[in-house]
DNA sequence: AGTTGCCAA
DNA sequence: GGTTGGCAACT
């Protein structure tokens, strides 16, 4: 690469912005050794280090004609001809939009340090001062960024750095109270009240929330990193989230890898999850994945995404999920009622609604609304007037928007920006407008003067084509404030007239004037579910290539099928296969077919195969390679499954055979005859009394064929044994017959000695105290919010009644063999159903459940090779036979991995496959049959005066894999609540045997968890804990332990008659969970201690250990199930700046 | 109903 | 850049 001498950008190894003091790059004879490596470093990073003035006009060019709206006029983009009273010119002539360019002058001695400071300075004065939308700086490795921040290649490659500030924003100070003859009737207000006509008053309030840099911030939490850690999501070898910590950095999402680094050594790379070609589960990797072999999984995040979905459905009754990281909430039921609570004389309603007028908003505001959070754009002058009743629901809103934000941080430790707005277009606009954990609140007088921060452009919808068609027909000038201009310039029938197309002019018109109402969808499921994958090269050049990437999407796709329907209790299945192919020529296909509604999904996957390969012989067929050049090579191809329907049982049958696929092409209909009934999954005809039983019979199957797949371990130990040879490697081996009662043992054990507080001395009350603090103050705001706080948000609850019985008796019994492909009413269980029929006169239904659970296990972090070690359980033998044979090091040994004792010293016996990570620490998975320690738990559970153990496959909200129903009739507690759902839940603890925190499948807090685990290293002089590595110090070792804890679902006294308890929505059922949990911890703190232990079998693997007690970790949720036991991650280097401890983060941090 | 293109995260 | 998802317009 020629070098000219002049107009060099400089980068230094820290991809930081560069001091031309010491770090001049000339070409390669005049930069020395130092200038040639790091010239070397640059090049093989694609990093381009030399620009030409010429060139850098040009970019300046582009910018100014992209998305950007630049006035470069005002000052040079030579950094060193920026004076301070130009800066401070920027103030005054009220530029909407500065871009600078970080470019280096010709002479080495240039300070553009100074320049620097200057910009910081005033950039930050800006930003505290006004509402200033900062776009990332920092050297990136292309043109520019477009108008997310995100790096764009448009061509060549400059350093440029781009910031923009934005006029209007200026964040008052005081918010004036000026009371007026209100323009809104009462009507108006009642409508608020309703959903379907909310959005439609002229007092909606609309929230929009969106998730900061949302997969970067999943993985933070994942891997158990504070918000200021530098992390990033990878996808291959490009980021698609950047953290805002990593944005500091000048990092932004479609950088390369390479780039990242350059810009932050210590950035932290969390790669997506990933499916290897041939394995049937999606993982996170502690290497790079390729492409070639590899597969991308977001299901994480699409997994969270949903999880967070049910949190804001428990919050506000109107949800629309947007994307995976953004929803609309109509909060105008929550207004309403909050306006009628705080000024009560609203409630007096007069004989007609709609002609009377409300009356004008007192003088002075109740005390709950004089504190606000976030931005308010102001009106006019800088000063936020409130006037009329519409400012006081958008103050309202705001409220609500930081509650809600509040809480979900606590709850899921997520931060977010919010908006509100009285419609979708300005509530997005405002979450936008501040980030991250911010909010920005537009009462309705100041939309015009809010909307002069944006381009047109920056509406929904409005970012393609379109809007610069729209731009241009109307000579609107992009950066002139164009939607004033063409608010103020163009009528409707102006707009009809030029755009020639009456419904995008009326949109247009609306949209302008922040009046596009549009319902709030209140649809939160997926109408259409794709696994797609570009391929690269000549990696799939013809037909046969592609038929490995088809398993491994249908794999993906059937995986995911089964996580909805864990989590809801309606089943959905889909109807319509379609394939996409794309070519080198870019040309992409598409081809679909209709299939009939299937119940099993083995069964799905068995007929996505087949009609896999019919769409792509007739896309083949059908291939026009005269017009669109060959199919082969194909560099895209995916499969997607839509036309869901719903599932619902037999009182719809009727409804799905009219509105489903061809008759012809349904499974058979479930026809009921007389007292009899035929299956649709078998077509037997069955006693309609039986009928729920066999739907179990049919549900467990499809839970065993799914659920009990090879374990990660197997996975791993097989492609051990066989390497070099991936003949079969995607196929699920047969279960080998090996019980792991050890483990099972264990498990039980831990999870009775784990209750058992007052064991251990360590660690106690204080911790318990603390916990205890924050329950309260959560309860506390919730009560100073409403009184019907509890059921818009998970929150703990009332205290349960005697749930801790559950855990204490260790003579649990092994279940028989229910692996039967035939069916027997009782099935292999007929003896102990009978029996508790007998003993408690209530009919029930066996569930046949297998679940995977996962096992940690850190051993050190010496970066020894760590060996390997595997073991799994047998579901199908008979477990009390079984059981009493352990298997001991020198039998796993024996099967293929070896047990390390000197990394045992504390007695910790190896279990499972480990698996070296970068950072010394190790992962073992196991699987453990849980039906087996469910089995023992509720044979206990029966014992305790609980009438009916059972519970339905249809009342189990199945929305965990490792868990199992019980229907505890007769259990109340205090509230009256019924208890009848089992869970699992993961403690860690360290090799003392003492709590380090608790991983629940589910609901779990991981910075709480965090918060507890630091707190927990301190007390033992370790300095706190910041990242997952941590955990692997030797002090820390790490053990992940069952225990079981009882939460809710409908019994079938709920679904009968009106049981005091609220039938089944997430936010309840959530609100539940975290109410027993908290039962846990109080009954623990009391010192139960009925527990018999097993105590050999603890002994085996915690010699003199204490019993640590949870009471400190029973309230910490985190929701990574499937593999995220492996906390492996792609971690390119420690970040240095990880000194810190996490604080307690909280909304309020980004408030002021 | 199937197919494509656009828009978005 | 890659991997998703919704939807409208067209066939
Ligand atoms: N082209 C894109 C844009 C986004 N995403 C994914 C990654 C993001 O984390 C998530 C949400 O997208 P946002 O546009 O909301 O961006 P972020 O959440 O990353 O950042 P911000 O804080 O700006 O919202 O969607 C993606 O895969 N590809």
């Amino acid at each position: 690469m020629h070098v000219p001498e002049e107009s060099v950008a400089r980068i230094n190894e820290h991809g930081k912005i560069p001091d031309p003091q010491t770090s001049h790059i000339g070409p390669d004879e005049n930069i020395g050794k130092e200038g040639q490596e790091r010239r070397r470093v640059f090049e093989s990073c694609e990093v381009p280090f030399v620009r030409h003035k010429e060139e850098v006009d040009a970019v300046i060019q582009k910018v100014h004609k992209g998305d950007f709206v630049c006035d470069i006029e005002t000052f040079s983009h030579e950094p060193e001809v920026v004076s301070s009273a130009q800066l401070e010119d920027l103030d005054r002539v009220d530029l909407a939009c500065v871009a600078y360019t970080q470019v280096q002058v010709p002479e080495p001695d240039t300070c553009c340090d100074k320049q620097k400071t200057l910009v910081r300075e005033r950039e930050s004065k800006l930003s505290k001062r006004n509402g200033c939308r900062l776009l990332p700086r920092g050297v990136c490795d292309f043109f520019s960024r477009n108008k997310h921040g995100d790096s764009t290649k448009t061509g060549k490659k400059i350093t440029i750095n781009i910031f923009t500030t934005r006029k209007n924003l200026i964040t008052p100070h005081t918010m004036l109270i000026v009371p007026s003859n209100s323009s809104y009737t009462y009507q108006n207000l009642l409508d608020l009240n309703n959903v379907e006509r909310s959005t439609d008053s002229p007092l909606s309030v609309i929230g929009h929330i969106d998730i900061n840099a949302y997969f970067a911030q999943y993985e933070q939490i994942r891997l158990g990193l504070t918000p200021q850690d530098p992390v990033v999501c990878l996808q291959w070898n490009s980021l698609i989230a950047v953290s805002y910590a990593a944005r500091e950095y000048g990092i932004s999402r479609m950088d390369s890898l390479q780039t990242a680094r350059l810009k932050c050594p210590d950035v932290v790379v969390a790669h997506t999850a990933v499916f290897k070609k041939g394995e049937d589960v999606w993982k996170y990797v502690d290497y790079l994945p390729e492409p070639v072999d590899h597969k991308v999984s977001l299901e994480p995040y699409r997994r969270e995404s949903r999880k967070m979905m049910r949190f804001f459905k428990g919050f506000c009754d109107s949800v629309e999920k947007a994307s995976v990281d953004e929803c609309f909430l109509d909060l105008g039921r929550m207004v309403h009622r909050k306006m009628m609570e705080l000024f009560p004389s609203l409630r007096e309603i007069p004989e007609n609604p709609r002609d009377t007028m409300l009356p004008p908003i007192p003088d002075k505001l109740p005390p709950e609304l004089e504190e606000t959070h976030g931005v308010f754009i102001p009106v006019e002058n800088d000063a936020v007037i409130v006037s009329d009743w519409d400012d006081i629901a958008m103050m309202i809103g705001s409220l609500l928007g930081y509650e809600l934000r509040r809480k979900l941080k606590k709850e899921m430790g997520y931060t977010t920006s919010f908006g509100v707005g009285r419609v979708k277009t300005v509530a997005k606009l405002a979450s936008d407008f501040k980030k991250p954990n911010e909010q920005t609140t537009v009462f309705n007088r100041a939309i015009d003067n809010f909307f002069d921060n944006f381009s047109l452009t920056d509406f929904w919808s409005m970012g393609g084509k379109i809007g610069r068609q729209i731009l241009e027909t109307l000579q609107a000038d992009p950066g002139s404030r164009e939607i004033r201009y063409i608010r103020d310039n163009f009528s409707l029938a102006d707009l009809t007239r030029e755009l020639r197309d009456p419904q995008l002019a009326e949109r247009l018109y609306r949209m302008v004037r922040g009046e596009m109402r549009q319902p709030i969808k209140q649809r939160t499921d997926v109408k259409s579910m794709g696994s797609h994958k570009n391929f690269r090269g000549n990696s799939v050049s013809k037909p046969e290539d592609i038929l490995d990437w088809f398993k491994v999407f249908i794999v993906d796709l059937v995986l995911r099928l089964q996580e909805l329907d864990d989590e809801n209790d309606a089943k959905r299945r889909p109807t319509k296969l379609t394939l996409y192919m794309r070519n080198r020529a870019s040309v992409t296909c598409s081809r679909q077919c209709t299939f009939p509604i299937i119940r099993d999904l083995d069964e799905i996957r068995r007929k996505c195969h087949e009609l896999s390969l019919k769409l792509l012989k007739e896309l083949e067929e059908n291939w026009d390679a005269q017009r669109h050049g060959p199919m082969f090579p194909s560099t895209h191809g995916g499969l997607a499954l839509s036309g869901f329907q719903e599932l619902s049982g037999y009182s719809r049958i009727d409804e799905m055979i009219k509105s489903g696929p061809r008759r012809e092409q349904e499974e058979p209909p479930r026809a009921v005859t007389g007292d009899n009934y035929i299956c649709l999954q078998c077509g037997r005809e069955l006693p309609a009394s039986e009928r729920t039983e066999h739907e179990d019979y049919h549900y467990a199957k499809m839970l065993d064929s799914t659920l009990n797949k090879q374990s990660y371990g197997e996975r791993l130990l097989h492609g051990r044994e066989k390497r070099g040879s991936s003949g079969d490697a995607g196929r699920p081996s047969k279960r080998t017959n090996v019980v792991d009662v050890q483990l099972v043992d264990f498990l039980q054990s831990q999870a009775l000695g784990l209750w058992n507080k007052g064991k251990h001395k360590e660690d106690g009350e204080d911790h318990a105290a603390e916990e205890d603090k924050s329950i309260c103050k959560v309860n506390g705001v919730r009560d100073k919010w409403s009184e019907e706080g509890d059921q818009e948000s998970p929150q703990p609850v009332g205290r349960l009644g005697n749930t801790h019985t559950l855990l204490s008796n260790s003579q649990w019994v092994g279940l028989g063999n229910n692996d039967k492909d035939t069916w027997s009413p009782g099935g292999g269980e007929e003896e102990d159903v009978q029996t508790r029929e007998e003993n408690h006169g209530v009919s029930h239904t066996l569930v046949w459940i297998h679940a995977k659970l996962a096992l940690v296990q850190n051993l050190g972090s010496d970066g020894c090779e760590n060996d390997q070690t595997h073991g799994h359980t047998d579901t199908t033998a008979n477990q009390s036979e079984s059981s009493s044979e352990p298997v001991n090091n020198k039998q796993r040994a024996d099967r293929g991995g070896k047990v390390d004792n000197t990394k045992n010293n504390r007695g910790l016996e190896r279990v499972g496959q480990t698996h070296r990570l970068e950072n010394g620490g190790t992962v073992v998975e196991e699987i453990v049959v849980t039906r087996q320690l469910l089995q023992r738990l509720q044979d206990h559970t029966n014992k305790q005066s609980v009438e009916n153990l059972w519970l339905t496959s249809e009342q189990l909200a199945p929305r965990r894999r490792a868990g199992l129903a019980l229907d505890l009739n007769g259990v109340q507690n205090d509230g009256g609540l019924v208890l009848d759902k089992f869970g699992v839940n993961f403690h860690l603890v360290d090799l003392g045997n003492r709590p380090l925190g608790v991983l629940e499948p589910v609901f779990l807090d991981q910075v709480s968890w965090r918060l507890r685990h630091e707190r927990h290293t301190k007390d033992h002089q370790q300095g706190p804990c910041k990242t997952q590595s941590q955990w692997n110090s030797p002090l820390s070792r790490v053990v992940v332990v069952v225990v079981c804890t009882v939460g809710r679902a409908v019994t079938k006294e709920d679904t009968k008659s009106d049981h005091k308890l609220v039938a089944g929505n997430e936010s309840t059922s959530n609100l539940l969970w975290r109410g027993l949990r908290d039962e846990h911890r109080t009954q623990h703190r009391n010192g139960t201690d009925g527990q018999t232990r097993n105590d050999s079998a603890d002994e085996k693997l915690h010699p003199r250990s204490n019993r640590g007690d949870l009471d400190d970790n029973t309230n910490n949720v985190n929701n990574h199930r499937q593999h995220d036991t492996d906390f492996s991650t792609f971690r390119v280097c420690k970040p240095t700046k990880s000194q810190t401890t996490e604080s307690t983060t909280d909304v309020e941090d980004g408030d002021h």
